[in-house]
DNA sequence: TATTGTTATACTCTATAACTATA
DNA sequence: TATAGTTATAGAGTATAACAATA
């Protein structure tokens, strides 16, 4: 191996899913740095409960492709942190679950966030390339 | 909740990053479904060693990203399967990496399957997309 | 019988800090 | 002193199987 000098990526750069994983990490980076106190994955739970109040665990589960057992730990950790709260359902083998007014608060200031770390990427695409690249984004997800 | 109805995503489906890991996990799956015994992340490290012959274990850390310690790991299972073999280099503080026999097999084996994993999702888009795709990823991969 | 939430357990991928052998 | 590889350890994030409560 020749030393100091950048290694040969084989076909590595024709591939899509690494292109895709490259683009990933390098949104996830800003969104790290743009985001306090939140990972993406947890913000996607926030809105989905702040937009479906009342939603059993395992419909989050099955809407977030986890296993409902999976569920139980996160939400644990989001309840303890006072930002969500579980309340016994009227079938009696379930949780609704809520945004607490921390959790609201919270996740109104993380969208904010966001909406600055959007803007940082979508600087980087003029206007159709960034309707063009979601477009194309979901001709491939399925 | 409305039970049995599908879920509010709320503003989820306008951030880039989350239409970025449904098209990626839409090709990971792709993927697994494709290639028998060997991870995305484990074929691009084949793939780095075939394409550096002898790229030293730090080297190969830098260039996927990851720390050195956590290289350690994946390349002992890489040699326990006997895919990989270190050599002790003239700098003996170092490893230089091969592909064995083996190795070279399956990664052939491997890329064969993974051209026919990227024909089925390029055939979701165009030429012009893929293309456009490509470049649009490029873009914001910094 | 079937479903919901839970627990116990385990696996993958990753990192940090400290060690050793070499340079 | 600095670097390469290693170890011990830990933390996310995920899954499967089995269980109690409830339907």
């Amino acid at each position: 191996m020749d030393p100091k000098q950048k290694l040969n990526q084989g076909a590595l750069p024709q591939l899509l899913g690494y292109r895709l994983r490259l683009a990933q990490q390098a949104v996830f980076r800003d969104f790290a740095a743009s985001v306090q106190g939140l990972s993406p994955g947890r913000v996607g739970l926030l809105i989905f409960i702040d937009a479906n109040p009342g939603v059993t665990q395992s419909r989050l589960a099955e809407a977030a492709e986890r296993d409902r057992s999976t569920m139980v730990g996160v939400l644990d950790q989001l309840e303890a942190r006072s930002l969500i709260e579980r309340r016994r359902g009227a079938d009696r083998r379930t949780n609704g679950l809520w945004l607490t007014r921390a959790g609201r608060t919270l996740l109104a200031r993380a969208l904010r966030a966001i909406a600055g770390h959007e803007q940082r990427i979508a600087a980087r695409l003029s206007a159709v390339e960034r309707r063009q690249l979601f477009a194309l984004l979901a001709k491939i997800s399925r």
